[in-house]
DNA sequence: TTGTACGCGTTATCAC
DNA sequence: GTGATAACGCGTACAA
């Protein structure tokens, strides 16, 4: 089965005449030994090259020092610049992590979960939104979800609600006589994901403020046809009915809004003097696309390392003596920032 | 240290009566039991609650399960998609990956195959660049690459040769007068490195057929502005001497193909009439461009199902008794598909 | 400062 | 078909 078997510290003992136990030492607590005597296992493990083994280490001491980690998809930029940041905080960290994509399968993600499991992961991050976090809080795992429902879990999430506050905000900085917002929620739309917050920051500007306003709650598909075909028609409803007057659209995503620009553009030729735009997220395409967005940027590093801190904390406290987990689940936010580009100030 | 202790097969094989062996067997090699005995222990584990512990049966076994992945970032789509891809052939093998981004920093990449080795991963996918393939071919494991320098390690790559020259025969088949490919090449220009047959396949085409072109090879930086930049003073340069000349350019990637379809839409009101253009990856943004961009795809999905299947024959050929190592690094290659969209069909 | 002995939870090798 | 027993490689009381 195995190749010429690894060098262990059985090797290195004998070859320095000391004990396992004693190169143990050397790497757990190696000032508790003379320095003389670091440096001959230092040599030994140069002469015999030796390789250290995580696996034995994890069985003995019970860490393994493994996240797991359950993504929807890598297909949206949103989802893979996160997994980028969280993949990144293992400089600061030192946590590794196991990943999968869920592509919104609920049996298949519990199938991941049980493998993770098996792994022993010592904390769990969830991305996806097909599992109900009541069902998560009973695997007595710690655990930390990143924009989705999150009742009875931890959780980091944008201050959607102030997204949406300040998209309307610049809209109606601009004198926009008629505003909108365009969203695609998930089916039926629900005020227990914290995207729908947006929604509320949105309503509560329009009211508060008296401006006049249109909601329009729209499930679009998910093809870039579908999309396009659903917003074109949207968007030629809205010229007939407000001609001539400046109409400005807050729109949940970016991708979303490039699709506008486009429809938009190639049917003025440049972008509309009437019209005003502003996306979510700030992902490339909102600055690739052929009229800079002006969007509102979810700050995806902060919210992937806050994620992971609150993650370690928890695993952390579980390996006190007398643990005091949490009794309540702690909900991070983290401040979105307004990026202004072409799309509001021509 | 450790909360409430699992539940180990010793303990299942005290409720049963059984041995650990026997236990062991159960979930092994089943046949071996009686039926009667196996539904004893079918309910044992349902009463007693029982999780598996991956751990413990590598460290007794020596098969870890794990796949070692070095991804160079995520912001690219075409990363992105690749670890997509990548991580869905656990539905097909079962092998579990641990993932690092590299972000280019050499040491840091070495530090973190060392992270990987330790965990005693079976097999190291490669996709970023900085570390020479005579140096991973050392490692005495099963390695494969994806579209970087493979002079000494298995890889998968992308018929770069053939996506260049096709795309450069949809340009004169639309006779254009004057052919250029503009790409953007590691710097200096690398032959070692599979994406510099686009460049071969171009000149290839155009000697043959003995059409008038030009190659600029140029380092435009990473960030959108200065792509822009240096995409912009080309077209200058291009529009200036070939007025009135049908101008065919093949790119080397999306990102770049849309900048140049913005300063032109944005310049002309329209995508002008005497320019063609092919870009390379289908990237979401050949499709979401103001003018959908011609593109030569690269089929990520069998990339990553090719690169996998490719590192478990090899894993498979280190576990027989009498192992093969293969004698030859093997490299795969996957054949483009050319989408024609409006930038070459208006 | 160093060593002994045992435990971590599973698989592998023999026996019976 | 089943069971003892010894690995697998390291961590850690406890003793010296």
């Amino acid at each position: 089965m195995k190749q010429k078997k690894n060098v262990t510290f059985n090797d290195i003992a004998k070859y320095t005449n000391f004990s396992k136990t004693t190169i143990s030492r050397y790497f757990n607590n190696p000032d508790s030994l003379t320095l003389e005597n670091q440096e001959i296992i230092a040599k030994a493990l140069v002469d015999l090259d030796y390789k250290e083994n995580k696996v034995a280490r994890i069985l003995a001491s019970g860490n393994t020092e493994f996240i797991g980690i359950i993504i929807p998809n890598l297909f949206l930029h949103y989802y893979a610049e996160m997994l980028n940041q969280i993949l990144a905080t293992y400089e600061s960290f030192g946590y590794k992590f196991l990943v999968f994509v869920g592509n919104g399968q609920e049996e298949t993600e519990r199938r991941y979960i049980e493998e993770l499991l098996a792994y022993k992961i010592e904390g769990l991050i969830i991305l996806s939104h097909t599992i109900p976090s009541k069902e998560l809080s009973e695997l007595r795992i710690p655990i930390v979800t990143i924009e989705r429902e999150d009742k009875y879990v931890c959780s980091v999430n944008t201050d959607n609600y102030m997204g949406g506050y300040q998209a309307t905000s610049l809209l109606a900085s601009h004198n926009c006589d008629v505003i909108f917002h365009i969203n695609y929620i998930n089916s039926p739309a629900n005020p227990d994901v914290p995207a729908y917050g947006r929604v509320q920051g949105f309503l509560d500007f329009c009211e508060e403020h008296h401006l006049k306003h249109e909601l329009i709650l729209k499930q679009m598909g998910n093809t870039y046809e579908s999309i396009k075909n659903y917003l074109s028609d949207i968007l030629e409803d809205i010229t007939k009915r407000y001609s001539g007057l400046k109409k400005g659209l807050f729109i949940s995503n970016d991708t979303q809004a490039n699709v506008l620009v486009n429809l938009l553009v190639r049917k003025y030729g440049k972008f509309p003097d009437d019209f005003l735009l502003v996306g979510f997220d700030n992902s490339p395409i909102s600055q690739e696309a052929v009229i800079p967005i002006s969007t509102v940027g979810q700050q995806i590093d902060k919210l992937a390392y806050e994620a992971v801190k609150l993650l370690v904390e928890q695993m952390n406290e579980r390996k006190k003596r007398r643990p005091a987990p949490l009794t309540e689940p702690v909900h991070k936010v983290v401040t979105p920032i307004l990026l202004r580009r072409e799309t509001t100030e021509m």
